[in-house]
DNA sequence: CTGTTAGCGCATTCAT
DNA sequence: ATGAATGCGCTAACAG
């Protein structure tokens, strides 16, 4: 039964349900209806509960846009990711989503495909609907600026862009690219490659620094020609992994920094027909579904993706509150999980 | 002239510039500056000029609120997934807020998680703000139901509620797992598993439909113990499909009706020691990333999910933009995709 | 071409 | 405890 579109009720001139049409419903005054259902200030029961029937008989959907317009929040939060198509900002989102689904705010979602014009124009529209608050992993520090600028509640995550004023959740890069780089050198790799996607942002750089130290703890000297960037949106990364191994056949391993530049490696390896572990080992920082259906699984830095993003809500839910205080910045710990891409150097 | 009163400059009350104190600084009203801004009407372009230098040097937003509540579309178009963390979902809210943002609408992004009552409160939410159009993966009929009933223009994507007076983009799942189990026979296999999570609904119907059209085709005789439905969020589905094949040793092969059981089978697959394909074939419905990392690949029923939010997008914004015309129902090609997964029978 | 007027739907004073 | 009045910021009529 689908009903066939006109429902004739004492209903108005074009279909919205409206408070004054539930007032006159219920025989009351707007403001009254406004309080009823609210919740706010005096109400008799009676009259209420009167009221109450009447916005459910008549569909009565309140408008945001007027509410907000008189001064509330909009309910909207902002979040802006660099590829919706990665599983990281997929998973991320999703966090953010419950998070805040919870608490009965809704999630604006703006993928700026890592450009700085397109987060400026995000951030614009964040502001544009009165957001009650922006998440984003920044990709420059214009974006986070004007927001802060204009007062908006900003968490930053995974990444920060150093403008000052706004909280942060990221994970401990540098820790996670030490341990799993000393995770290969404890098994004697003396030539270990990482591969990476940028080395520009301070998550990327917080992973060479990691690369860097777990050598300086290992006393093994680092050379520059074995880290390998790939670039933010490369046209052939396999193609370019591919003349990185041609042009350093001595690697016996591989640190790939990210979740698809791992990908990558993982198919170039397969594709010229090498065993991992057996002639190459290697280790993926950000764990992914692939990494343990593969054989054999991928040993992996973990992040808490999900969890960052229940983090960083939870924290602007409660900045857009209008608790104040000094900006926070939350750091989660990696973990490194073995599986059994890595075995000590063959000895050949 | 008029304005004595004001305690110097416009916006020094809160921070949040508005239309008024573009048209103060500019020296003209309001109504000019709205014009000049929106591009509507004749406004010269001297003035012109002058009110866009304004709005720009004071770092006018405006205000989507005030403009909704005039009447105008809000911008927000929302969409309702049941899980954002099965890639599945991530790649289609990918592909929509791609063709959002290029027709410069936001992406409004809920999860129901599969229940009904949620997707309710989602649909509730998106007439609350005002939505251009809502796309939603229907978890029953009473969300798109109330969304219609209301004039909202809705697009339902990969499955439909059967509500009529709404848009729908699919993929012809029968013919996908009519393809994907004829393949199957095709290799001499008799004795094929379907496992699924739903059949309730008309796309794990319409997968159960084309696994017994195969069969028919190739005079088969399908036996009801070989499917076995999961359900949408189940405990322990790894432990489930193993119960299965202990009660079903006489399976050689298995049709995985979407990725996250594909996901169950492999890994079960892989815990008892079977190998793939010698022991038992596997074709998957959807192919996602890992299905191509394993090792032999998995033959899948490739899904353009992407293009699939991308086409449902458009449609919505078609529709939004007034135009009318009978409900459309958009059925998209799937594609098999054939990896090392699935041999000719055991000969055994 | 530009300014004046009005009102979108709601929550909030302020009076009763 | 309830109703009348006000204004949030903007745009669409209508004058001029």
């Amino acid at each position: 039964m689908t009903g066939h579109g006109s429902n004739g009720h004492g209903n108005s001139k074009r279909g919205r349900v409206t408070l004054r049409d539930v007032a006159e419903a219920a025989g009351t005054s707007r403001s009254t209806a406004s309080r009823a259902l609210a919740g706010n200030g005096y109400v008799a029961d009676s009259i209420k509960a009167r009221i109450q029937e009447a916005a459910d008989r008549l569909g009565y959907v309140p408008d945001v846009s007027a509410r907000t317009l008189k001064g509330q929040s909009s309910g909207l939060v902002g979040l802006l990711v660099s590829d919706l198509r990665n599983q990281f900002y997929a998973q991320l989102a999703a966090g953010v989503e419950q998070t805040l689904a919870a608490a009965g705010q809704q999630l604006v979602l703006v993928d700026d495909h890592g450009s700085e014009d397109q987060a400026a124009a995000g951030a614009r529209a964040f502001l544009s609907m009165r957001a009650a608050g922006v998440l984003l992993a920044p990709v420059g520090k214009a974006a986070t600026q004007a927001l802060v600028d204009r007062g908006m509640p900003v968490v930053e995550v995974d990444r920060r862009s150093g403008v000052r004023g706004c909280d942060s959740v990221t994970i401990d890069s540098e820790l996670g690219a030490r341990e799993a780089v000393g995770h290969l050198l404890a098994r004697g790799h003396r030539r270990i490659a990482m591969i990476t996607d940028e080395t520009a942002w301070d998550t990327g750089q917080a992973r060479l620094k990691g690369y860097r130290a777990a050598h300086r703890e290992a006393g093994v000297p680092v050379s520059r020609r074995l880290v390998l960037t790939l670039g933010l949106r490369p046209a052939d990364p396999i193609g370019d992994v591919s003349a990185f191994l041609d042009q350093n056949p001595d690697v016996t391993a591989v640190f790939a920094a990210n979740n698809v530049v791992g990908e990558a490696v993982w198919q170039e390896l397969k594709r010229r027909g090498q065993r991992v572990p057996a002639d190459c080992s290697l280790v993926c920082f950000d764990d992914m579904t692939w990494m343990r259906m593969v054989e054999p699984g991928v040993t992996a830095v973990r992040q808490p993706v999900y969890d960052m993003g229940v983090r960083a809500a939870e924290m602007l839910l409660k900045r857009a509150t209008g608790i104040g205080g000094r900006p926070a910045a939350e750091v989660l710990q990696p973990e490194l999980v073995e599986r059994g891409s890595t075995l000590a150097v063959p000895q050949r």
